[in-house]
DNA sequence: GGCCGAATGTAGCAAAACTACAAAATAACC
DNA sequence: GGTTATTTTGTAGTTTTGCTACATTCGGCC
């Protein structure tokens, strides 16, 4: 939508183009606001605002307002929407915080159903599970065994890479590796899941389909690289990478039964760390 | 939206759940028609209809259809998110990650803009900033600092309670801290924000509103209590926290200006860590 | 059965969105 | 270059909408 009123934008009359420029200053904002303080931001009269929505093929101003919402909650603006440096207050929060929710669609949409299945089914029988990653992807491998380890599994999080590779070596049949990376090529995580393969353990990967890490394991739940390397990429596939955790920690916990689902904090239970 | 309408319809009196059966019904249609024509599908009286608009939380029967088209937009709309034990691939991520996405929504909604443009406000001009945070909230505080720490500030993350009480005493003015709390309970996270601001620091909190860190704190970004202390609870503050550590993440990027917007990730910039 | 509080509806108001028309600006033509 | 025709923009008025204040009715309780 925003791109479309900006190619649309040649085809207006002048005031139609103020009003245009208005809107996609602080798209957010409109949202809450009426035609006449539209009108008067973009230094156009009322009628104007409504020619303007009419050139965009709606029937009027709350239509084209309620398309505006829709398209803004999707997240499909993306892209053309750029942040200026002086962002206001409300359109940074509805940017950032709907870059967010687009990545969460995304993953909604590709994570394969059958692999996240297998992946749930290996974690629910493991004896030992333990996650590796490094940097970004460490403290996703932390925020894992915060969701795991009250599930009654031994499980530990490494993001130093001597001590997973050392850690892998000593695994047993029947442990579970989960190597998180965004990229699948970095080594150090790829020389320990081939360490953990090669001691009998079953790898995990939460990384990008058809990469060198993807490739050894076991199973891979691809995070399809989200297209537009933009300014929020890094926010985007941590968030993308905590998501896939959460889904199958959930699946864990249901799979484990009802004692372990209280676990994961229902109301009555006594809060353990996570629960701050 | 649709699962809170649903739950919310036991505390609701008969005639407002006349008009949630009516909503629930078609939702789509809703968004095209008035509060009258709405009032008199259900067979009540206009008011009633607004009233049952606040009942969910809402300023108005204007605000009510805006957040239903967002939350309609973004599929995330499954109804009483229960999960069952047996519950199938497909479902068990569409639900995950949807509870995610209504997370999400809530938080981009109920934020306070003044409060993040003060707090970023606050934390550009820092000449050090410090996160505080237990458990669940230890790994959030650990996410921001990994976000800003390539940003040209001194910036650390503890999540133990000794450590981070006797940084805080070290602390002098100019140095922010930014407690992170759930419950805003935790004791020793108010201990130590308190110390901090007795060494003369400030303090910004991402905590419950009307908790007591939330009182203390010089700036408090309240996480208003996601009600349904439901199965996901932890993962969905986790969420929220995450999400308003990004917005304050990328505010500060913006206005620390080109050089430290390209550290954040864009293309062409060297991977660091956080990028894995 | 009468009383009290909650729940619902009625009536009225202010503002919002939209329409019809007139003024201004622009373009076309002689 | 002036006059006319056409498009563009603004003004004023109408209708509808959302909302509020108040009255009425319903349901529980002594």
């Amino acid at each position: 939508m925003l791109g479309e009123i900006d190619s649309a934008m040649q085809a207006m009359t002048r005031a139609e183009r103020k009003v245009a420029v208005a809107v996609l200053r602080s798209p957010y904002r409109l949202l809450r606001r009426s035609i006449s303080a539209l009108a008067a931001e973009a230094g156009v009269s009322e009628p104007t605002v409504i020619r303007f929505c009419r050139t965009l093929k709606c029937r009027g101003f709350q239509d084209f307002k309620l398309q505006l919402a829709q398209d803004l909650a999707t997240g499909a603006h993306f892209g053309p929407t750029r942040l200026a440096a002086d962002e206001s207050a409300p359109d940074l929060i509805a940017k950032v915080i709907d870059s967010g929710i687009a990545t969460l669609i995304k993953v909604r949409d590709s994570l394969p159903p059958e692999a996240v299945q297998q992946a749930v089914d290996m974690l629910s029988a493991a004896q030992r599970i333990e996650f590796y990653g490094l940097g970004g992807s460490g403290i996703v491998a932390q925020d894992a065994q915060h969701k795991f380890f009250r599930l009654g599994v031994p499980v530990v999080a490494y993001s130093d890479p001597t001590v997973h590779a050392v850690s892998a070596s000593l695994l047993k049949p029947g442990c579970v590796v989960v190597a998180i990376s965004q990229s699948g090529t970095t080594q150090e995580v790829i020389a320990s899941a081939g360490l953990g393969l090669a001691a009998g353990a079953q790898v995990i990967a939460i990384t990008a389909a058809d990469s060198p890490l993807a490739r050894i394991a076991s199973i891979c739940l691809p995070m399809n690289a989200l297209e537009g390397e933009d300014f929020y990429a890094p926010i985007k596939s941590r968030l993308a990478h905590l998501a896939i955790i959460d889904v199958l920690a959930v699946g864990v916990a249901l799979r484990r039964g009802p004692e372990f689902q209280l676990a994961l904090g229902a109301p009555g239970t006594p809060r353990l760390q996570s629960a701050r």
